[in-house]
DNA sequence: CAACGATAGCTAAGTGCCTTAGCTTTAAGG
DNA sequence: CCTTAAAGCTAAGGCACTTAGCTATCGTTG
């Protein structure tokens, strides 16, 4: 019996792989070891089980989020950035159908990793609202709705609950341009 | 063995009440039976299966989800429909933690009341942007707008995903808000 | 170069959940 | 009263996760 030679990276990243091919509901610690051609019982010399499992999956996509959101925002501000990172947003999730819904668990606070990728995360959303002059609660307000447009969107859309033959990249694009609009005139009560 | 009389509604109406109480993913047939004082093979009788009962789930919580939406819109119109519409979906999610992300499920073809439970949720927002002035495409997509909106806030919220003290309360009023003003003026193309 | 120790990987075994098969018994109706 | 549909049961198998304990590999060290 020849060693495999894993480590948790490896383990890891090929959980990311058949998650996006399987969806994350059918990763099974099963189906993984049979594609790392190890035992099952194995895996567990890299991660502590199926739950720590997901919450390394987790904090690796949310890193990958993070950079693409950060690279699309980059040298550019206001609509301009908005687009830009809204499209980064969807394309990550459409080409991650496994990763992306793993993104949404909340980041471990004993995993210093997994809480970074999230703070940056967010934190490309807040840089790009400050390019609309939002600063303080105004900001925190504008990041949650950003947040939930973007991530309801993608949501709904993969769960196939946009029946109606209405493009959807179109739709996605009338969304985005709406934020653009409502970020230039915050609703806020300033404070 | 006394009989405990059970039949496919009782037996549904148990788990989306359950599911309240335990989480959805905690919905189990085990936890079911016992709940209702049977083995676990005894639900087959009511139920075809786990799938089954979520499908089944799915169409109480969706009709549920409409009636509320429907109700909370009527009688009003514009900004003020809307703000109604939106109170009573994030309510509906929020006291029902386990039944609402159930609806989340695409209504299955073969089961009519679940199309029909859909399709009054959809029209219920459908009809609210209408007082809008938004029809044909523009309401197809400003309704995936303020459904990806709702959706995504709640589920963000339910999951924890909102760590800073900000008032949550009051950044879904500003995203409502701002939805309002985004439907006064949608940018869309015209079609 | 040989012995050692850490550990990757294995088999065995137990738990919980879903599902099917087949039996028993209730209770409704002729 | 007797028949019968079906409500509910026990038994058994499959798949997933987990733990325990063994084996063998490989890097390190004497």
């Amino acid at each position: 019996m020849p060693r495999v030679g894993l480590n948790q990276q490896t383990v890891v990243r090929e959980a990311a792989r058949l998650a996006d091919e399987v969806g994350l509901p059918q990763l099974t610690l099963a189906a993984l070891a049979s594609r790392l051609g190890v035992a099952l019982p194995s895996l567990y010399k890299h991660v502590r089980g199926a739950d720590a499992l997901a919450q390394k999956l987790a904090a690796l996509a949310t890193a990958e989020l993070a950079t693409e959101l950060t690279s699309a925002a980059v040298g550019r501000s206001g609509t301009d950035a908005l687009r830009a990172m809204a499209d980064a947003y969807r394309d990550y999730a459409l080409r991650h159908p496994g990763r992306y819904p793993a993104t949404q668990r909340v980041p471990d606070p004993a995993d210093p990793e997994h809480v970074e990728a999230g703070e940056r995360a967010v934190g490309a959303i807040f840089a790009v609202l400050r390019g609309y002059g939002l600063t303080g609660d105004d900001a925190v307000d504008a990041t949650r709705a950003l947040r939930s447009a973007l991530h309801g969107f993608v949501t709904l859309e993969a769960a196939g609950g946009f029946g109606l033959p209405r493009d959807v990249d179109r739709s996605y694009h009338q969304l985005v341009a709406s934020m653009d609009i409502s970020f230039r005139s915050w609703p806020g009560t300033g404070g």
